[in-house]
RNA sequence: GGACGCAUAGCUCAGUUGGUUAGAGCACCACGUUGACAUCGUGGGGGUCACUGGUUCGAGUCCAGUUGUGUCCACCA
């Protein structure tokens, strides 16, 4: 009969296998989740990605310590939801769009705000593909059936039900106040979307004359154009230089409006003149000293950032061409003293690229405190949420203490429109500052609720303005499971397990998501946030757009493989939350880290196709466990060793330590199933008798499913491949459904292992000694084992096969003493423990070279033997050390002491 | 100005609460194709753990300071 041996090729290939199972798990809903199946809930939303975007290292990163935790989860068997999902990112999408009109020689308003919007959906369902297919090629295992997209219908009325619920709790208001105005985008952005950049700027020292009399104030500033908007000079209230001008006025240059001096506290004499010019209108410092004195508020700036009439001579000119001229004419009139040169910060808009306009207007804020209060109280009353790393807590908590309040309008048209009519037929159908409004979930409510309180027969217009994509981003562990409703999913899967997250994101999303979640939901949205860091180019510098320097995931995938790549960004992530660096070579897109994971996932599909080819056709499930009477040194070594990585490595994920744990598997499958486990058994598989071949056959198997495992979360689709190859279960079962392994402790024998430490010792020094001497590999040698210690011989005689198939050993003989082995004058020595090592070989020996490595073995062990009695005959040590470090080291001498006797008599005998 | 990281082999990094002679991968050198694997095997060389001081019987590990380096936040006109 001819059985069918499941076989795999010489090579692993993963672009064919990574694309079959992606597909198939997707086709057979292997990650779909289901709330009513029960069980322990595991949930995790993905951070997500703008649906403008394409995958970038960082997505590969993130996405794969997501999945690495959400499989392993699900493998232990918790109900597990890996919730997938797109962000609409207002501004970058509006950008993009407006450049391809603009390219078309038109603008938005040319098309509408309806046509525009039209556009800009079939643009997202165009391009808003991209990303989520280049996310299906990590093997991410999320359920796909449950896909949202922060503008879809579930998830805008989940916006409109939270803005509506603010407002009406008094947490959002609409008013005048001073913003940060971008003048590219033409719209508002939060303090977060601004980013300060140093800039080689000028301090600009001016005089202002007093009205009264003769005398004057010297002023300096970095943005004299702002002048024009001048309201007051401040003095602080104690500089007694200044002091007597409070009260009198000024009267400012060009414009000759006369302003007052003031005293303010905010004024740091020391700094400059000790004299601020005050401009209310577009400076945040100066704002607040405005309000405190009641000031006029002069606005010059339109809104594209050209000076209006207020500016006077300089109205209609840009900012920046305006400041050149303001300077000219102060320098004309005499009213400019000097000129430094000065380095400052500039904000600037982070998605406009330009430097941002502090400008007053009309705007919807939400009043933060109250909803940072109550995250702070989570957090320091129910330590909720966990950080991970912990230190990232004290940088959450510092910005929650300092939040103000969030300008959440944006004057776009891609996003949620605000949901806020304004009685329009009350102001001349214009929207102004006066105009009433009613904030409502829809026209219809606000139309009802507008005529109660206005009376019929009125006409109303909805805010043109949309939120901030981060107003929506805030509620999405919860919007997304269905809230405002009461679903099943919400029931089950809310709050969410885990938040995995980069740093630089705490601040604009994290703290919203708690804020919101706090408000809305009464808990916070996750139990732990683990921040990991940044994948860095191979200069160690952060990659990024404008630096260009980003490395292409796709490119490495098509190379080496996703499975690769996600073993070694997970492998370089070991001290969890640290920057990880990938090397590079941008010539031939070639990475030496992913590479040797490549060759891992080589090396594992090699030995499990050794192990195949040795199973005699037969599953993992028809051999049957090891059975423990049958079981040989090895066998028992082994499962031993399978047993310890596995709790080891489970310790390591449930603490995150992710790069740890797949640096333990690669050292238990390389080292010591491959070289170690696998060698010991060919010999039994290929000539032994049954009883023992059946027993290696049982421990490889049942070994190599188990590795399959535990590598899965790391490696899904490898491991995918292989294992259904060897368990032949056809497509109704997935390894990514299996249980994750037991770590069964009665297979947990230190004392075995310390035995098989002796045996895989001598080899060591056998094959030492044989290179050494350069004795040729193929050469089978006799050898000698001496040692007093009864025990290590009982050892070494149980593991004398593994010795001379690993060694290369004909004859071997274990002794306690050297008498009744003859004359040993030609051999080469080495020790294992306090095994004495003896190769026989007559006349080829290299006495200098072997007089040299004694020597050097030696002079290594008395320097051990100095520390190790140095440190016992310490009192201190002694009388305060644990029982079980003083046995250590007092073993450590007895075997070094033991070692260096070998030593010593070897090289008497050589003189 | 404030806060937080990092500094260990040529390179990239491990080194859990202090405890034998500080480890791995890559790179390097030598040898090797015995049917799982040359995307491999065996062996080897390579480190004053940034510096200074302290705590301790004992410090890569804890404390203080110094230097270098990176990041975040704030920002005085």
């Amino acid at each position: 009969m001819t059985a069918t041996y499941p076989t795999l090729s010489t090579q692993y290939d993963p672009a064919v296998t990574e694309a079959r199972w992606q597909k198939w798990w997707e086709e057979y809903q292997i990650f779909k989740a289901d709330p009513e199946r029960g069980g322990q809930p595991y949930c995790v939303v993905i951070p997500p990605p703008n649906v403008t975007g394409s995958l970038h290292m960082g997505h590969a990163f993130e996405s794969t310590l997501i999945d690495v935790l959400v499989r392993y989860h699900r493998m232990k068997g918790c109900n597990t939801l890996w919730l997938p999902g797109t962000d609409h990112a207002s501004i970058a999408v509006q950008t993009i769009l407006e450049r391809q009109l603009k390219a078309e020689g038109k603008s938005r308003h040319d098309l509408g705000r309806a046509e525009f919007l039209q556009r800009a959906w079939q643009w997202k369902v165009e391009s808003g593909g991209t990303i989520v297919n280049q996310l299906r090629r990590l093997g991410v295992s999320v359920d796909w059936s449950r896909e949202r997209f922060t503008l879809d219908e579930g998830l805008s009325r989940a916006v409109v039900a939270a803005f509506v619920q603010l407002y009406d709790a008094g947490l959002i208001y609409r008013g005048k106040y001073l913003v940060n105005w971008c003048p590219a985008t033409q719209s508002a952005v939060s303090d977060l979307e601004v980013e300060n950049q140093e800039v080689e700027g000028h301090l600009w020292h001016l005089r202002y004359p007093l009205t009264q009399g003769t005398g004057y104030v010297e002023v300096a500033t970095t943005r004299p154009e702002t002048m024009l908007g001048d309201t007051a000079v401040a003095v602080h209230p104690n500089d007694t230089r200044y002091q007597h001008l409070i009260g009198q006025t000024v009267t400012l240059p060009i414009l000759e409006r006369q302003i007052p001096v003031i005293g303010d506290e905010s004024v740091d004499p020391e700094f400059g003149t000790g004299c601020v010019k005050v401009t209310p209108a577009h400076d945040p410092n100066d704002f607040e000293i405005g309000q405190r004195h009641q000031l006029p508020m002069i606005n010059i700036l339109h809104k594209d950032g050209s000076l209006n009439e207020n500016a006077g001579p300089f109205q209609g000119q840009d900012r920046f061409e305006a400041r050149g001229n303001v300077v000219e004419q102060l320098k004309a009139d005499g009213f400019l003293v000097k000129v430094e040169n000065h380095r400052h910060s500039v904000p600037y808009s982070d998605r406009g690229k330009v430097p941002i306009e502090p400008l007053l207007s009309t705007q919807w804020f939400v009043k933060i405190r109250p909803l940072a209060d109550q995250a702070l109280g989570f957090l320091d009353q129910k330590a909720a949420p966990v950080f991970m790393p912990e230190r990232w807590t004290k940088v959450y908590r510092d910005w929650l203490v300092s939040l103000r309040d969030w300008c959440v309008s944006r004057q776009l048209w891609w996003g949620h429109q605000i949901p806020a009519w304004y009685v329009v037929s009350l102001t001349e159908g214009q929207i102004t500052e006066e105009t009433p409004f009613i904030v409502a979930t829809s026209k219809a409510e606000a139309q009802i609720q507008a005529e109660a309180e206005y009376g019929s027969d009125l006409q109303l217009q909805q805010d043109p303005d949309v939120l901030d994509t981060w107003f929506s981003s805030g509620l999405w562990p919860f919007s997304t499971l269905g809230w405002p409703e009461q679903t099943a999913d919400l029931a089950f899967y809310y709050p969410t397990t885990t938040l995995v997250t980069g740093f630089d994101i705490i601040f604009f999303w994290v703290a919203r998501m708690t804020m919101m979640a706090g408000y809305f939901t009464g808990q916070m949205p996750f139990q732990t946030v683990y921040i990991h860091g940044l994948v860095r180019d191979e200069n160690n510098k952060k990659m990024s757009k404008s630096a260009n320097n980003g490395i292409n995931p796709l490119v490495l995938i098509k190379k080496y493989g996703t499975d690769a790549l996600r073993y070694t960004l997970i492998r370089e992530v070991a001290g969890a939350g640290q920057d990880i660096r990938l090397e590079y070579n941008r010539k031939t897109d070639e990475s030496a880290s992913v590479e040797a994971s490549r060759n891992f996932a080589n090396k594992l599909w090699n030995a499990s196709r050794f192990v195949m080819l040795n199973l005699d056709g037969l599953t993992p499930e028809r051999l049957g466990k090891p059975a423990v009477n049958t079981l040989e040194l090895s066998d028992r070594w082994i499962l031993s060793r399978f047993h310890q990585v596995v709790r080891q490595t489970a310790d390591w994920i449930d603490n995150y330590g992710l790069g740890e744990a797949a640096k333990g598997l690669y050292e238990f499958i390389w080292g010591d199933f491959c070289d170690w486990y696998i060698e010991l058994v060919k010999s039994r598989l290929q000539s032994g008798e049954q009883t023992s071949k059946q027993a290696a056959q049982q421990t490889l198997a049942y070994v190599l499913e188990g590795i399959l495992k535990l590598l899965h979360p790391f490696m899904p689709h490898v491991t995918e491949e292989i294992w259904h190859t060897l368990t032949q279960v056809g497509d109704e079962q997935s390894l990514a459904l299996q249980a994750y392994p037991d770590s069964d402790l009665v297979w947990i024998d230190p004392d075995l292992e310390r035995q098989f430490e002796l045996l895989i010792g001598t080899v060591r020094t056998i094959r030492n000694l044989r290179a050494e001497a350069g004795i040729k590999p193929g050469l089978k040698v006799p050898v000698i084992l001496q040692s007093e210690r009864g025990h290590d011989r009982q050892t070494l005689t149980a593991g004398q096969s593994y010795i001379q198939d690993l060694a290369r050993v004909d004859s071997l003989a274990i002794t306690p003493d050297l008498a009744d082995q003859g004359d040993h004058q030609q051999t080469i020595v080495g020790v294992a423990g306090t095994t004495q090592v003896l190769i026989p070989l007559a006349g080829v020996v290299d006495v200098d070279a072997l007089r040299a490595k004694l020597e050097k073995d030696l002079s290594k062990v008395e320097a051990e033997i100095k520390s190790l009695s140095g440190r016992l005959s310490n009192r201190g040590f002694v009388d305060k050390a644990p029982t079980e470090v003083i046995q250590g080291a007092r073993n450590a001498l007895v075997e070094a002491e033991k070692q260096a006797e070998i030593l010593r008599a070897r090289l008497d005998q050589l003189r």
